[in-house]
DNA sequence: ATGAAAGCGCTAACAG
DNA sequence: CTGTTAGCGCTTTCAT
């Protein structure tokens, strides 16, 4: 493996010379600068990035931790999503991506500092972790710069990308209501979400400026997953014929809905409207085709790249993103018969 | 950052002791590495792993390229899946995984060796990757360990996984002609592409075997885009009424033919049954759901990680790996009325 | 069992 | 414009 040692001394200059013309100082002699370039092609050299990044201090590399990456998260293309905008901002930088790799076991014996530090990663983003994860903690304390995808931390040193949630949930409530529907039961996903907290918030939010009662017990969690979904919603439905539509916190669990229904001979749209959240792929696919509340998650990503490049960078920059949500109607809801 | 040398100073010992005690060397008195990891403790000291790599020749890291690494590969969870199964298997290790976010003009600028010796990967996976892909080339030539998905190359420093597209695309057509099928097209991805080689040579064996002619004009390429598939298909069905059946390389194209049917008044599997290829997500979802030869692609990205691990740890372990691949029945073929 | 010293490949004052 | 020197944090002979 060539080095600049190897360059200068075949160019018959310092390494200093050669360091200082393979990084375009303008102190260099044109015409020395041209022979040593032409050496570095003929030896065709690359530079070290370990050693520049031990001296200089960073590494051009960023951080992706990415917690509850399940192989089942493949169905929700929510991280694949947010991968894809991480990938497609930071190809137009020079940084490069480190994918934390640490499973659950690995997670318990590194702390988020260790994990950040060992690799010396110039900024980290942080995707799927939970309001109670003790990582979430130390990000704040640390003073490596990060950004989270939903979750609204914000200071000197992190910052967040989010979709109005609230607005979002209110809209898609909003609507049902508009359909004539009263009775709109919620399957959330879990308290220990950010974004459930403020997906319950619209809902309500909606309920009570419609002037609607709301029944607690008609809110449950469906910890994001189809099946358990199912299983709720299953429950709910056969006690509470009265529900008219039920509003999900996501797509996933809105098809857990929608398999309860099968199960329970409910028609949709007919006898019971469904909404979704996310716009995930299968949404359109399936019959009938998810009306859903969709966020641009690849965007998400792309922003929250951005948003930790200009923070290293020192740009000038916002340390809070939120991108609007947009209610796409299908078929899965209907007016209240 | 607390360095080992900050260590040896409180501790009362020389960097050298320090760093032996770190890295649980045997000749260490117990009670100087009890002090020294007490004292690394209090540090809250992490070790630099830049500084370790650049001295020991060895990063630790897996370069990941992705290859046409699109927005629109969500769709076909193929990219996420194979992600899934890396980081699966590397996050039982101590590797982490470097992604090359390389977009279209930065990776014609800078060739592949190159990017892999700046990070000082110490081996690569590779994905998505064209059969003329000029990296192709380098990966050969150059002496990275290697891994490849999908593309058959073995030497001493690299090797591959794959599925037995052969038999895979064999059992599908025998399917179909079981069912008595006798004009069955096939909808391929692209000449490029070796699973796409292979799947055509799977269709004529299962032809040749049963003495059933091969007419090539219903061989198309639909470049394993649901749209080029749906033109593609289209075509080829509106003026090739006696075609009953149609075997596609993956299901994605299968969902091209499926809209093409729709548009023409065809009934999916009544008239005409359309066999996929991969089984992602969204087959089991669309209506009629998709009869698919199902690749383990979760398992794929396991392996490749397995293997390049056991390569570049000295372990034994195999330069190829073939998955075998299922038919997996669902509605989308019938018997030939 | 421990330490001194060299060096991985690079950048950055500081002189000249 | 160019070279000398020091050092980033770590591992590794080679002595002791």
């Amino acid at each position: 493996m060539t080095t600049i040692k190897d360059i200068a001394k075949i160019a018959g200059v310092s390494i200093t010379t050669v360091s200082r013309a393979l990084n375009g100082y303008s102190d260099v002699n044109e015409g020395t600068r041209k022979k040593i370039m032409d050496v570095a092609k003929q030896l065709n050299y690359s530079p070290n990035t370990l050693a520049r990044s031990l001296v200089m201090n960073k590494s051009k590399t960023i951080g992706l931790l990415v917690s509850g990456w399940k192989r089942s998260s493949a169905k929700d293309n929510f991280t694949f999503e947010v991968l894809s905008g991480i990938n497609d901002y930071i190809g137009t930088t020079d940084y490069d991506i480190v994918l934390f790799s640490t499973d659950s076991t690995k997670q318990r014996e590194k702390t988020y500092s260790q994990l950040c530090r060992e690799r010396r990663v110039d900024g980290v983003i942080l995707q799927g972790i939970k309001l109670d994860d003790p990582y979430l903690e130390e990000v704040v304390e640390s003073d490596i710069p990060c950004v989270l995808i939903d979750i609204p931390i914000k200071s000197s040193s992190v910052g967040f990308v989010t979709t109005d949630n609230v607005i979002g949930a209110y809209s898609a409530v909003n609507y049902l209501i508009g359909l004539g529907h009263k009775n709109i039961a919620m399957v959330n996903g879990h308290e220990l979400a950010f974004v459930s907290q403020k997906r319950l918030q619209g809902y309500m939010d909606a309920h009570r400026e419609a002037n609607l009662p709301i029944r607690t017990s008609w809110i449950l969690d469906g910890e994001f997953d189809e099946e358990r979904a199912e299983t709720v919603a299953f429950e709910l439905l056969s006690s509470n014929k009265e529900i008219t539509a039920v509003f999900c916190a996501s797509d996933l669990m809105a098809l857990g809905v929608l398999k309860a229904t099968e199960k329970l001979g409910i028609q949709v749209p007919t006898d019971l409207s469904i909404l979704g959240y996310d716009d995930i792929i299968l949404a359109s696919y399936v019959k009938p085709a998810l009306t859903t509340v969709k966020q641009d998650i690849f965007q998400m990503g792309f922003e929250a790249a951005k948003m930790i490049v200009q923070m290293l960078d020192g740009t000038q920059g916002p340390k809070v993103v939120t991108l609007p949500t947009e209610i796409i109607k299908r078929n899965s809801c209907a007016v209240k018969s």
